[in-house]
DNA sequence: CCGCATGGGTACCATGTGTTACCCTTCGCG
DNA sequence: CGCGAAGGGTAACACATGGTACCCATGCGG
C-alpha cells in the first residue's frame, strides 16, 4: 500500500525535486523567455498545478533553478584554495579545475542564462557571482596573499591579480565554447591553455630580463 | 509637396533604418524571445507590415540587428593594431581602447544577447566573434609577432598569448558589469586595470628573478 | 465502514504573439 | 488630368503562453 502509494504519488519532495530537475533542463537550454511551463510539465509528467503549488510561478521557479545550480556546480571548485606546493603547481591545479568546470555543459548553460537575464534578475546575478566566479577569485586571491607572504610572488593587488589570472583562463577559448563555435576542449587542450596562462602570469613574456626561460621554441623535454 | 511627402512617408531606406534602430533597442534590452514585433513598431511608429516587407520576419530582423551592430561597434577597435612605440605602450593603448569599447552600453548588451542566443544562431555567433573578439585577438597577435620579431618579447604561441591578454582585460570586472552588479568603470579604473594586466603580461609576478621591478613597495636598489 | 480534507490532474481563460489577407493612400507616368 | 501600381496601415487569425477554477482520487479520523 504505502509502497504503491509512494510509486504512484510521488512524495512532495520527490516531485519538487523532479520539477527542479526538468525545469533546469528547460530553462538552461531555452532561456527564461523561451522556456515555458508546459515544456517543464511535459518532461516531468505532472501538471502545472504542481508547479504553482510548490513554487509561485515561472519567475520563482526560475530563481530556484539558478540558485540551486549556482550553488552546487561551483561548490566543487570553491573548497579552499589550499596552498600546497609552489605557486606554479597551485595555479596550474586551480586553473585546471576551474577551466574543467567552466567548460562542462551545465555551467556553460548557466553562464549563458545568467549573462542573458542578469540585468533583469539582479539578486540572481549577485547570487550566481558570489557562489561562482566571486568565490573562486576570492579563494585564489587568498592563496596569492599567502604566496606573497612567503615571498614567492610580488603583486600590488592580489584580488585583482587573481581576477586577471582567472580572466586568462576564461579567455577567447571559453567565449568560443560559450558561443557554440567549437566543442569544449579536452583535458589536454585545457592543460595547454592553463600552462601558458600560468607561464605568463608568473614570468610574463618580456624578453631581455627573463631570458632564463626554458621553453619558447627549442625543445626542452 | 515633396517635403511634406518626405515627412509623412519616409523613404524606404529611412524607414528601414529606423526599424533597425528601434529593433536594436528592443532586442538588445529584452533579448530575442522577450522582444516582440509590436514593441518594435510601437517605437518606430510604423506597422508590422513594414517589418515583414523589409525583412522576412522576427528571425531575419534579429539577424540583421546583430550583424549590423557586431560590425559597426567593434570596427573602432579593429583598425590595425599598429605597432607604434614599445610593447608596453602598445598593449596599454590596445587595452584601453578595447576595454573602453567593451564597457560601453551597446557592446555590453550585444554581448549578453549573443552569448544568450549564440547556441541557437550559430552563424550569428560566428559573425559576432569574427567581427569583434576574433578580429581583436588576431590584430593583437599580429602585433605580438612583430614585437617578437624585434626581440622585445618571447612567446610560444602569439595568438594564444593575445587571447590571454584580452582575457585579462575581460576579467571579473567585465563580468560584473555584464551581470549588472556594478556600473561600468570610468577611464581611471579602466586604466588601472589595464596597467596591471600589462604589467603581469610582460613581467609576470614571480619574485626572485624579476626583482628588478620598480613598484610593489620597496624601492628597487 | 464512511465522510472529509488534501492535493494533484483536466480543462479552461485571458492575453499576447508572429504572421498574413485586405484595403487605402500616394506617387509615377501616359 | 486620370490611371496603374506599389507599398504602408488595419484588422483579423491561429496559436501558444502563464495562470486558475473545478474535479476527482487518496489517505485519515470518527
Amino acid at each position: 500500500m504505502a509502497k504503491e502509494a509512494a510509486a504512484r504519488r510521488r512524495t512532495a519532495d520527490e516531485l519538487r525535486h523532479e520539477i527542479l530537475h526538468a525545469a533546469a533542463e528547460v530553462f538552461l537550454e531555452r532561456g527564461y523567455a523561451g522556456a515555458s511551463i508546459d515544456q517543464v510539465i511535459a518532461r516531468v509528467g505532472g501538471s502545472k498545478r504542481a508547479i504553482y503549488s510548490h513554487f509561485g510561478g515561472k519567475r520563482e521557479l526560475f530563481e530556484a533553478i539558478v540558485r540551486r545550480n549556482s550553488g552546487r556546480i561551483l561548490g566543487a571548485l570553491g573548497r579552499e584554495e589550499v596552498v600546497r606546493r609552489d605557486v606554479a603547481a597551485t595555479l596550474l591545479d586551480f586553473g585546471m579545475r576551474a577551466l574543467t568546470i567552466l567548460m562542462s555543459p551545465t555551467p556553460l548553460a548557466l553562464y549563458r542564462l545568467v549573462v542573458a537575464e542578469g540585468a533583469r534578475f539582479p539578486e540572481l546575478a549577485r547570487a550566481f557571482f558570489d557562489a561562482g566566479p566571486g568565490r573562486g577569485a576570492a579563494g585564489l586571491a587568498q592563496a596569492l596573499r599567502e604566496f606573497q607572504r612567503r615571498g614567492e610572488i610580488r603583486v600590488s593587488d592580489p584580488r585583482r591579480a587573481a581576477e586577471h589570472f582567472i580572466g586568462m583562463l576564461r579567455d577567447d577559448l571559453h567565449l568560443r565554447v560559450v558561443l557554440g563555435l567549437r566543442p569544449a576542449p579536452g583535458p589536454r587542450e585545457i592543460e595547454q591553455s592553463v600552462r601558458q596562462a600560468v607561464e605568463i602570469f608568473l614570468s610574463g613574456c618580456r624578453n631581455p630580463p627573463s631570458s632564463r626561460r626554458r621553453e619558447t621554441k627549442g625543445a626542452s623535454p
